[in-house]
DNA sequence: TGCACAATAGTACGAGCGTTCGCTTAATTG
DNA sequence: CAATTAAGCGAACGCTCGTACTATTGTGCA
């Protein structure tokens, strides 16, 4: 049928606006059915449980991310380009997010010690995008973009908190210029990974 | 009234045990008072509204934060011994904090967009953080600790960055090593700041 | 011991939640 | 156009929430 699944995207459009401002738990079919001008029972029929509601706009939410974020950077040459697209684009796309909110980031939140399909769900996407970092960073080493002793998992984790922190001191605490600090941050991240490197790394590089 | 407030400090502990766990938004008198076998309007008699409570519960971790990170490195020396000193004992306590929880960072993404008394409660409390860090930092600067061109809201956006990583990482993705790696992050946060600098930093440095 | 009042229990209310049901439209197909 | 099915509505369910009001128990001091 046509029109059904028309109605149902456009339900899942307002659903990702919510969503993204109260959190995937403050996603109510009231105020669904509100937004929408329709009865609660007339936005329920188009999904079988609120989980599968929440499922489906986490979903919605991947599919966007990997269209602004990833898939783009992917066409960039790979190793330190690809990753400095990466972080540009993701910084470029939480910047956004700073009004209206990162499902993603409250969505860690939310269900941090909420066992359910929604956890495996929101766990498994940003493992995915962690995992999609870490090969980029791997390969930006082997090519030499890097210095050889970087730690990719370090580094994404470095990567990542200088994106939570970001969308914490803009959206939470509300300073100004976390943007440009973030950006910094990369900047010297970046150098620390370059050469030279600590402990001597120095010596091992004239060595060579 | 003496039994009073021994039970109201005693429902106090059990919110900030369940505020830990399910989040400041999460706490719900009906649950409270199944906790200390009580009515639930026995527990409510003891606040003028769950507001109160909430932010009563909120005061309360604050008041255990300062005194078990904030205050003990005070007694450390100023400059960058009391900085690590700062850094390690947060490490030590969100560490301990992945298990149950911490109302700081759950508590950013719930009131992030949700105007009210609590979130200003909470925002005044982080912000103060920030700055006793941003203060620390900066003794750190001019006692020669640290470069002299270091920016410390810069470092503290960046330690605050390595902490939200430890405990999205730790607490959500249940990575394993994420304290190291944590640790790591801020080792290398302060031979960047710490000689040499960036862009000619080194030249400027030879210069004097 | 008894009185005064603090401390807790009990009950009720209105609102909102997800969900189910039967029914009425509206759209699609033969 | 008629038959069929999809789409949506409205009311109701059982539940939990915070809160108000009243009744009962318990504590502590004269």
């Amino acid at each position: 049928m046509r029109k059904g699944e028309l109605t149902r995207a456009a339900i899942l459009d307002v659903a990702l606006d919510l969503a993204s401002r109260d959190g995937l738990e403050g996603l109510t079919i009231g105020l669904l059915a509100d937004r929408m001008n329709m009865s609660k029972s007339g936005v329920f029929a188009h999904f079988g449980s609120r989980e599968d509601l929440q499922i489906e706009v986490l979903k919605r939410y991947h599919q966007q991310f990997e269209l602004e974020v990833f898939y783009p950077s992917m066409k960039d040459p790979r190793g330190l380009p690809r990753l400095q697209s990466m972080f540009s684009r993701w910084i470029k796309r939480v910047t956004v997010e700073i009004a209206s909110g990162c499902i993603y980031i409250s969505g860690a939140a939310e269900y941090d010690d909420r066992p359910g399909a929604l956890r495996e769900e929101l766990v498994g996407m940003v493992r995915a995008w962690q995992d999609a970092l870490f090969r980029c960073v791997q390969q930006a080493t082997e090519m030499g973009h890097l210095r050889a002793d970087t730690d990719p998992q370090q580094m994404v984790f470095e990567m990542y908190g200088l994106i939570l922190a970001l969308h914490h001191d803009a959206r939470f605490i509300r300073r100004a210029g976390s943007v440009e600090r973030a950006n910094a941050g990369f900047e010297r991240l970046l150098r620390s990974y370059q050469s030279p490197g600590p402990q001597g790394a120095r010596l091992q590089a004239i060595k060579q």
